[in-house]
DNA sequence: GTAGGGTTAG
């Protein structure tokens, strides 16, 4: 900005003045299309004390730099040297206030002006275009005496904007009757009318005519027909016209960018993408995008980095995504600075940045500044609704979330879904089938992400019945090939006790990930096929590149101890770290004792414990003195319930077996001595619970309260029962 | 040739 004006100061304008004038004016309007008021008003100045200030050319272009500024004072000035009724300075007025949507006060301009031109009337029809007026831009489409081809396409581009596309391509034959030529914004229209109905061979023969017309070497035109190929996926035509193209502009080469993108060839994109001789806010936000969707985190984040160091103001589009990338990441932090800088250029309510801030809140368990932005949005969309919604889903705030939820104006699968995934991770299990059902009856198709969370849900609560007529529907969709859903059917499967099933669906997986190779191992383990699980292992690592993780090392612990491997399962245990790279956990531990105790290796166990670098787990301490009580080493014994007395201080998971033992060993003073401490330090049990299924409803029943809806009649016929029994 | 219509990303 600065050269540009020191450069224009040290220029005589009496040497050349036509070419000063038009200096002048492109610098105004870069100005004004950038904000940079200081700049104008600056140049403002210097015109003024050069006297070139009554040039009409010069003065028009201060006028709409001053509205565009919106600073009606100086704009003020301006109109008042023309005496305020000049055809261009009303123009100029109008078109303001219909860009301030301001549409009655422009009306009012419009209806008392001496006389009008066919821009007066353009401006009107577009202005009520945009903020989807059609039938009233219609009729002053209609009055207007001068329909030049800028107010046809004014109306044509209007009904496309506003999805109307039909209703453009009838404008666009009438035009065609009226004798008035197209040009090339015309057709750059009603390509997008035909982009937008899908219909390919309507833009064949529109292609037809533009060959016809000459307008096939117009770049912009190209442009616009690169992206109907895209549209149609017909991505080889789609090169072609770029490559015959003579000279490209950065549209085209976002365009071909994007086409790359589309085909998921992100290698080729960013080729393109650093070969491309220019690159503008869309270019960036494109490439940035892709690597945030395609998971690549912190590749899209150094890319938005990139993009501000070069100086280009990210938009509306690349702030949202790259908050939704910081949302992936969790990094709050940064978040709340791009907040702040969304905050100070107006941007907060905005729609899609509103959402994705929403998201981000919630992502890092903010949710109550996500509903400080939520409520802030101004044009709520679908989309808006589920990020709050979702958000207090994954935290589970799930009062919060069936609240919103049952006031949202428009639900779709994806609200659905968010719900039922909050219930399935907070163990709602009854409430998962109850809005599951009702989603169905609802006629809302389940995505694959809520089929996963719904057989996750049959898997906690083993309901064989509900996952296998899951999995009918999951047929029926077919979406089993999909890798995740082919998981979580083997997992509800083997969870459900039905091995043969699970194993079924795992061998028949068209391709399978870490996830699927540690349910089936696990679930081998857990159904007692110990050696099958043990065989899998071996052979994932022989044949795939999925290298093993914590939970199958679990498993595989537990397979071996299950089948009296114990060298074998020690051998495992000491690769953890060493060849996998995975330090054990406490369960790893809890399961290697349990395994030493087991084969009455009571010595090693004690030493492992001792050696662990950490608190040892209550169940690990437990399964040793199971083990001494099996093999009568007091010895032990005695040190080890001491250990477990120390830890129950602290968790009440070591109060429930310290009492357990002290039950089976008969001690019932001590048992209630522990109960009753438990009870003074506020320390509860997990109470054991139980339920049944009745016509796809799940009732859940625990010992400690009576939560069930019929309990009352529940105990009556139980006692009834009872009184049956001992009746002689 | 000062005012009005268009294409790329989400």
């Amino acid at each position: 900005m600065k050269t540009a004006l020191k450069n224009l100061f040290s220029t005589n304008p009496s040497q050349n003045f036509n070419s000063y004038i038009k200096k002048c004016a492109s610098l105004l309007k870069n100005f004004s299309e950038k904000g940079l008021v200081t700049g104008g008003t600056v140049l403002h100045c210097h015109l003024h004390k050069k006297g070139i200030f009554s040039e009409k050319f010069i003065a028009i272009k201060l006028l709409i730099m001053y509205l565009d500024f919106r600073k009606l004072d100086e704009a003020n000035e301006i109109v008042k040297e023309f005496n305020g009724f000049d055809l261009v300075v009303q123009n100029c007025l109008i078109n303001a206030n219909i860009q301030w949507g301001n549409l009655a006060e422009a009306r009012r301009l419009f209806d008392q002006m001496p006389e009008r031109n066919e821009v007066t009337w353009t401006m009107l029809i577009s202005g009520l275009m945009k903020y989807g007026r059609l039938q009233e831009s219609m009729w002053y489409f209609e009055m207007n005496p001068f329909k030049s081809v800028v107010s046809w396409t004014a109306g044509i581009s209007g009904f496309v904007k506003n999805g109307s596309s039909f209703d453009g391509l009838k404008l666009f034959v009438r035009l065609l009757e009226s004798g008035v030529k197209p040009n090339k914004v015309t057709f750059i229209s009603v390509v997008s009318a035909c982009i937008q109905t899908g219909d390919f061979a309507l833009g064949m023969s529109v292609l037809g005519l533009i060959v016809k017309t000459g307008f096939e070497d117009n770049v912009s035109v190209c442009n616009s027909l690169i992206t109907l190929c895209l549209r149609m996926r017909e991505f080889d035509l789609a090169r072609r016209v770029f490559d015959r193209m003579e000279t490209r502009d950065v549209v085209s080469w976002t365009a071909i960018l994007d086409m790359y993108v589309e085909k998921g060839d992100l290698g080729e994109a960013r080729r393109i993408f650093d070969e491309m001789p220019e690159r503008n806010e869309v270019s960036w936000s494109a490439i940035i995008a892709r690597y945030s969707q395609s998971g690549d985190h912190l590749e899209a984040l150094k890319l938005f980095r990139q993009m501000v160091q070069e100086g280009l103001k990210p938009t509306i589009s690349c702030f949202s995504c790259i908050l939704s990338t910081l949302a992936s990441l969790e990094i709050l932090r940064t978040g709340r600075n791009i907040h702040a800088h969304v905050k100070k250029i107006g941007l907060e309510g905005d729609v899609f940045i509103g959402s994705s801030l929403v998201d981000l809140y919630c992502k890092c368990g903010e949710t109550k500044d996500g509903r400080l932005v939520f409520d802030s949005i101004e044009k709520k969309n679908v989309v808006s609704w589920n990020s709050m919604l979702g958000g207090y889903s994954m935290n589970g705030q799930m009062d919060e979330a069936k609240d919103l939820f049952d006031n949202m104006p428009t639900r779709n699968n994806v609200s659905w879904g968010a719900i039922i995934s909050g219930y399935v991770e907070y163990k709602q299990f009854d409430k998962v089938f109850e809005v599951f059902n009702e989603m169905l009856l609802s006629g809302e198709t389940p995505t694959k992400p809520t089929f996963s969370s719904v057989l996750c849900a049959c898997a906690s609560v083993a309901s064989l019945e509900k996952g296998k007529d899951l999995h009918g529907k999951i047929l029926k969709l077919g979406f089993h090939y999909d890798v995740y859903l082919g998981t979580a059917l083997t997992d509800m499967y083997a969870k459900s006790g039905d091995i043969e099933s699970s194993k079924q669906v795992f061998d028949r997986m068209p391709e399978r990930n870490e996830f699927s190779w540690t349910v089936m191992i696990q679930g081998l383990a857990e159904s007692g096929f110990a050696k099958e699980s043990l065989t899998l292992f071996e052979e994932m690592k022989s044949c795939t590149s999925v290298s093993p993780n914590e939970l199958m090392l679990l498993s595989v612990l537990f397979a071996c101890s299950h089948c009296g491997l114990v060298d074998k399962g020690l051998q495992f245990f000491g690769a953890m770290e060493s060849v996998y790279g995975i330090r054990p956990k406490g369960r790893h531990y809890t399961c290697v004792v349990d395994m030493l105790s087991r084969s009455g290796r009571l010595y090693e166990a004690e030493e492992l414990i001792n050696s662990m670098p950490f608190q040892p787990e209550a169940n690990a301490l437990a399964a040793l003195l199971s083990g001494c009580k099996t093999y009568k080493n007091e010895e032990i014994a005695e040190r080890t319930a001491r250990k477990l007395g120390e830890l129950a201080e602290r968790n009440s998971a070591g109060f429930v077996l310290l009492s357990n033992i002290y039950a089976s060993a008969g001690r019932w003073i001590d048992v209630s001595k522990i109960r009753k401490l438990m009870r003074e330090k506020g320390l509860k049990k997990n109470s054991g619970c139980s339920w049944v299924e009745v016509r796809n409803h799940v009732y859940s029943f625990s010992s400690d309260d009576r939560t069930h809806s019929k309990s009352a009649e529940i105990y009556d016929i139980l006692e009834l029962l009872r009184s049956e029994m001992m009746a002689p």
